[in-house]
This record gives structure tokens, sequence and C-alpha cells, in this order.
DNA sequence: TATTATACTGTACATATATTCAGTATTTTT
DNA sequence: AAAAATACTGAATATATGTACAGTATAATA
């Protein structure tokens, strides 16, 4: 994605705040009132311009055939995959493993994030995360000490506070005193890190 | 609203999932490919009849200038507030106490909800609710023993549990043993309920 | 220094599109 | 039994709209 300009800019609101207004993109002439320009082929530049740095899509030859690419803006959802936490096996994106999906906006949680992970058990339940509890999982093996993290020993996939001690032990903390911390030597043990906690849902 | 007929239901599913997939609404031809009519007065005769039983809007000579009047379903979100939860002080919707706006499907959270209340303190702490995590919000007064309430005793809005002791008596109870229970005697005293938490946000 | 990208105005036109009119037939409501 | 709503086909048309062409001017890049 290459950059826009300022002008680039204004337009490209322009096209989300009419949709949101009125429920369809602008047409040439629409956007040329709203920003004040005096010819229709204005906004056609601007348009092309957008849609070759990747920013829209055009539909040629479509009346008002214009959609932004969604990025990380916040109109429009996507379907996200609720993947349950099984005591073994990979929390894959594999289909078997998806319970359902939820829709919301990809800018949701900050950073963004890949899928939801159903919470089992109550290991970090003094972290506010209780069983059945939807974690929004960014899928990064990029994480500091403190980040929760979504970890697989072998088949044993858990989530708890990353922690490393020195450059070969690497410590899960658990978030409840009735658990006990998980010392991972990584000369002698794998530990696969599959993402890191960016937010949480929980659904009465 | 009126009702639907099965007929009207196929157009509208036709316009959301054409929606979904283009970005842009469907002419009256693209409805007729889709559901295979072979004269676009067919699509055009059904658009009357949804906007006038308040399904969608259509703006008059508008290319595809058709918007589906969202109630809830999951296409397109909505701007919620976040409101503070100060110690003292009512939360309304006033805007000085909106600290900002979140963008989110209506039906996010099963039962609906009308606002984000933004945590402070640990007295919920056992139920998973942690400070600065955002409570989703109904409004409503119809609340049963065992539900996260949103409760104000004078211009004193706190969070707890609800249970009803007897006709007269309710109990406000945390999620923390340092704290303790609020007994309520409906007789000398008066207890508002602002809501009820029909689920939970956390954005690490 | 030449070239490309940006940022416009202004005119023109083919076609994409909404919309009306004229029918036919069935079902539902009054 | 009459009227209204539903559910279409088919043709016609005014206009809404994308898009190309012809310019002008400035800033950024090679």
């Amino acid at each position: 994605m290459k950059e826009i300009t300022s002008q680039q800019q204004r337009v490209l609101d322009c096209i989300q705040i009419y949709q949101k207004k009125t429920g369809f993109p602008p047409t040439r002439a629409d956007i040329c009132k709203e920003l004040g320009f005096k010819s229709p082929n204005s906004a056609e530049s601007h348009l092309r311009a957008l849609e070759k740095k990747g920013f829209i899509s055009i539909e040629s030859g479509a009346s008002r055939g214009i959609s932004v690419n969604n990025q990380n803006n916040s109109f429009g959802g996507d379907e996200y995959p609720v993947i349950g936490l099984v005591a073994a096996g990979s929390p894959t994106l594999a289909e078997e493993n998806i319970e359902r999906t939820i829709n919301c906006p990809k800018s949701f949680f900050e950073s963004g994030f890949d899928y939801f992970l159903k919470v089992r058990g109550l290991s970090m339940k003094d972290a506010g995360i209780m069983e059945d509890d939807l974690i929004a999982v960014k899928k990064t093996t990029d994480v500091k000490n403190g980040d929760i993290v979504i970890a697989r020993l072998d088949d044993e996939v858990t989530v708890k506070f990353f922690n490393r001690k020195s450059s070969n032990i690497v410590e899960l903390e658990p978030a409840n005193e009735d658990f006990e911390n998980i010392v991972i030597n990584l000369e002698s043990e794998q530990l696969y890190i599959e993402g890191k906690s960016v937010g949480l849902l929980r659904r009465n």
C-alpha cells in the first residue's frame, strides 16, 4: 500500500462518510459537490489514483461502483472464527475446530486480530479471564514479558502470562493461585507461541 | 414494521448479500439476474413494497440508491457511547460523560445494548470484571437475581450482582471478598436500576 | 532537464439505470 | 363479490452516471 496524499485522503474520507450517511457510495458528481470540485474528472482522477494505490476498488461501468478496501477502518465488518480451546490439540484454523463465526469490525481490537479463542478453565481468572470468554488472538511470535500468550507445548494448548527468565528459560504464569508456573527449558522442550491476546469479549 | 412476504425476504436478502460482496447496492437488473426475474419491474415492485413496509429506503433518481434500514442485522455498525463510571453522579447519556464512541454491530451482544460503561475499581474482579473493562449495558429495570446490574443509590453508581431477598430488601453483592454486600431497604432508601450487563469488552 | 505524478476546469457522449405504462394471473382482504 | 395486494413479463424512455478527450499548472522524481 503506497502513500496517500492529503487530497486523496479527503476523497477517501468523503466516500466513507457519504456511504455511512446514505447507505451507498457516491457518484463522481457527489464527490465534487462535497469537496467543491467543479469537474467530475477531478473526482475521477483521484479515484483512479486511489485504486492504483489499492485503497479502493472500482467496478468498471457500474454506477457508484466504488468499494473501499477495508483494511483497518471501522466501516463494515468481517466474520471471525471462534475456536474452541481443546485440552489437547493445536488451535488451528481448521474447519473442524471452528465453532462458529462472529461478525466484528476489523479494527475492533487495536492492533488487529485473527480469531477468537474460547477459554476453558479458570487458570487466568485473576486476570479477569473466565470460562467461555472469547479472547481476541493476534497470530504473532513477537511477545514481550507480561503479555498474555497462547502457547503450545507438544499438543497442549494453554493461555498464560509470558515471562522470559533467561535466553533458555521461559515461564508461563497462570493468574490463579491454585495453578503453578510452567517452566520451560527451550534447550530440551519445544515451545510454540501461537499468538497473543489483544482483547476479550464476553457475552452474558 | 409490517409483515414481510417470502419473496420480499428473498429480495431483501439479495440486496444485503450483493452489498456485502461488492460493497455497493444492486441495480434492479442485478436483482433480476440474482433471483431469475425477467423484467426489471419485478425488482422495482418488490423494492416499492419493501420501502412501503419500512425495510429499505430508496433515494429517488439515484442509481443503486437503496439502503437497508438496519434494525438488527449484522451488516454495518453503529457508534456506541463509552461512559465513564464516576464515583458520584448518574451515568446519563449526557455528552459531558461520553469519553468516546465505539463502532460496533448492533447485534453484537445478544439482547442488544445501549452503551458501554467503563469500570472503575475491582469490586467485581471475581466475576472477571477488571478496571477499565467496558461493560455493555442494556437499559432496563427488568432484572433477575444473579444479574449484574448498574445500580444507583442517591448519586453513587455501582456495578454489582442483584439479589432480591424479599419484597422490600435488595442486596447488591460484589464479587470480591474485600468488599461487603450493600443491603437496601426499599422502604427507607431509593434504588435506581440503570440497567444490566449483557456483555463485556476488554482491549489490551 | 525531461518525465511523471498531482490537482484541477470544461465539454461531450455512450450507456447504465430508474421509472413509467400496459398487460396477465393469483391470492388476500374487505 | 369487489378491491387491493402480490407476483410477475415486456417495452419504452428520460436521465443519471462513468468515462474519454482536451487543456492548464505545479510539485516531485529520475
